[in-house]
DNA sequence: GTCTATATCATGATAGAC
DNA sequence: GTCTATCATGATATAGAC
């Protein structure tokens, strides 16, 4: 049965990905410079040289469009980081990876994410961190969906190479550090003009290192000794 | 000449007092729960109980009532931590003042201030939170500006403390724990359900001393040595 | 000084032509 | 599948009555 380049063409979907792929890159620049509430998806489709009505089209809506733009790559990314964790785990035998290592294989990819700016790379990056910052209530079911698996295993971990920590003090640490996390990327391309120079927007391999050995120091601290007098 | 007792009230502005209060609570309140996009001024008025119109009088418009409800806070947090550097110092005589001591100069107003509910605290907290990841144009120069002395202080009186730390390592550092704090009053007011009722909401004590033992042992590791091979 | 009423504008969504 | 044209809504700002 003979088909037509078209027909051919169609059935791989290429027109719709083409547009859909369009819309995702023009939402990932908006919305990362200026926010959910203020990109507006008449400017969005505009800078995607597509109609406005492709937007429901293809994803439902403006809260649709966010969450499979986050949903993307933030899939990609845990992926990455299992796949590594796991490999890890094999070269370590039973024995615990090493924080250091941990800490590289949870934060490299991101990292080199956002070195990524030919793909859009850098515009998630600074998504992600904004999206622990401000609260989307309809982002909330897809980020914990997302985040969990490599949470919890990266935490399990974590916590064989540092048993010393209660979970409470444990989990403060893990705070402080998403935050840091967090932080470093929502200003890494302003970085230059915040210090006056001294830190370098694309000295990425200096900030992975320091990011390393501050958490890597964070995590190794003593833990925290009980107010004295609380029996 | 006598005057009548509503000359009198009105020479106190009184009226406008509390008009201006009750819109900088609602303001606080509302861009706290929903950013400053979100937030919508009727909304906003009508939980203050004033009309619509009073915004546009007493502040000039949406911009400058979320200037000024930042300006306020930041800048009464501020003098505090300036007076009581500079009481440490004085105590310290000539020697540098102990670096735990620095953060916990810093840090514990601000822990203050968010556990102040009854006052709207945990409100302006949230917001100083935001904007360091939500960049809002208007925004800049006023917390440039309100930023800029206790900053330069304390990074001076820091850096007197680890001198041992390159300017390049100081600044990347800062900039971790400077995301540690954000986030930490970011979700402060979740941590309970955030790790399964582990960590408490209101466990200010005992967030404020695990985040300076932590700041504290971020800064006081060792300096990162460049990476090998670089000349 | 304060508030009502309105002006003006931009948004997200969608019905219906092609 | 795609696009045009339009809808309904809610935004900020303000002119003018009191």
């Amino acid at each position: 049965m003979k088909r037509s380049f078209k027909t051919f063409v169609f059935s791989m979907n290429l027109p719709n990905a083409a547009i859909r792929d369009r819309i995702l890159a023009a939402a990932e620049s908006a919305f990362a410079r200026q926010g959910y509430d203020a990109a507006s998806m008449r400017q969005l489709t505009r800078h995607a040289g597509v109609n406005l009505a492709a937007v429901s089209y293809h994803f439902g809506g403006k809260e649709s469009l966010y969450a499979a733009m986050v949903t993307r790559r933030l899939r990609s990314l845990n992926e990455t980081r299992l796949n590594s964790l796991e490999q890890a785990e094999q070269e370590a035998g039973g024995r615990p990876v090493p924080l250091p290592r941990l800490i590289e294989l949870l934060v490299r990819p991101v990292f080199e994410l956002s070195q990524d700016e030919a793909h859009g790379g850098s515009h998630i990056i600074r998504i992600l961190g904004r999206s622990l910052a401000e609260p989307l209530p309809f982002m909330d079911a897809v980020l914990a969906t997302e985040f969990q698996p490599t949470m919890a295993l990266f935490s399990q971990a974590v916590r064989r190479s540092v048993p010393q920590l209660s979970p409470e003090d444990f989990l403060w640490r893990l705070s402080f550090i998403v935050g840091a996390m967090q932080h470093t990327f929502a200003v890494l391309h302003r970085m230059s003009e915040l210090t006056s120079g001294i830190c370098r927007n694309d000295d990425r391999e200096g900030a992975l290192r320091r990011f390393i050995e501050f958490a890597v120091s964070a995590f190794s601290a003593p833990a925290t000794l009980p107010v004295a007098g609380a029996s």
